[in-house]
DNA sequence: ACTCATCTACGATAAAATTCGTATTCACAT
DNA sequence: ATGTGAATACGAATTTTATCGTAGATGAGT
């Protein structure tokens, strides 16, 4: 299952807003982007098609939900990029990514317990 | 400047190994997958109409170069693509990444290096 | 000089993704 | 009931990407 970007930015929106219909969709879309109501309308009933999108018909207006879970999809996403970009190398990707030095203190400071919760599970502190 | 899927295999080969005929770079991207040659040469030519290669054509044999810098291309595609799918939030891209558990120790330790050379940038070590 | 392998040039095709116009249907307010 | 706005359905045009076949040029070896 390989979302296209056009399918990305629908999905995006049903992630963080849950269940919507196409006006709503279209409307999150074109607060970035200029994009036809017809146009997500068409993109959404393909993803529906190809079952990335179930769609609930009972009022005319119908409302979509995402089928395919953000977590899963997000990590088989990274999985290609970093298999693509650094030869498999997840440590490769983080460097890189942190290198650019877009990260708060606070934000140093997750990751760096994150690692430590991984490498001593057993002392795992956000398990309580 | 935003490569294509067989753009960037090209990229790598090149960046890997440097300049390099289409031969070279069919071969290594033979084996990944099947692809054939006047498919990689064609490739490499539009590559090169829109900037990202040059060539030498001094011999016969063409010898073709990446023009865009490696470092900075991937910088760009990881930016895009956490603005894409983490709003642009890069530790919720790299704990999602880590979480994924593909990471060894080692690995673990190099981030963590890294992650105290950003917080105490006198102190780092690897300048030496 | 001739042959053969190999290279580039060029164009055509195919497949995938994106976009939108038009027609039709439906619900609601008047 | 009728008109209006908004929704879906459908199909088509466009763009982008990917692929490769064929033709012509070149150079190396005999």
């Amino acid at each position: 299952m390989k979302p296209t970007a056009a399918e990305l930015e629908v999905l995006q929106v049903l992630w963080t807003y849950g269940p919507s219909n196409v006006r709503f969709v279209n409307d999150k879309l074109k607060s970035e982007r200029n994009v036809g109501y017809t146009t997500t309308l068409k993109v959404m009933q393909i993803m529906t098609e190809k079952g990335m999108l179930e769609r609930n018909m009972n009022s005319r207006t119908h409302i979509y939900n995402a089928v395919i879970e953000e977590k899963e999809t997000k990590n088989q996403l990274i999985d290609k990029f970093i298999s693509t970009l650094f030869g498999g190398s997840t440590s490769g990707m983080v460097l890189q990514a942190l290198g650019n030095q877009k990260c708060s203190t606070k934000e140093l400071n997750e990751i760096k317990k994150l690692i430590n919760n991984i490498e001593n599970p057993e002392k795992d502190e956000t398990a309580n």
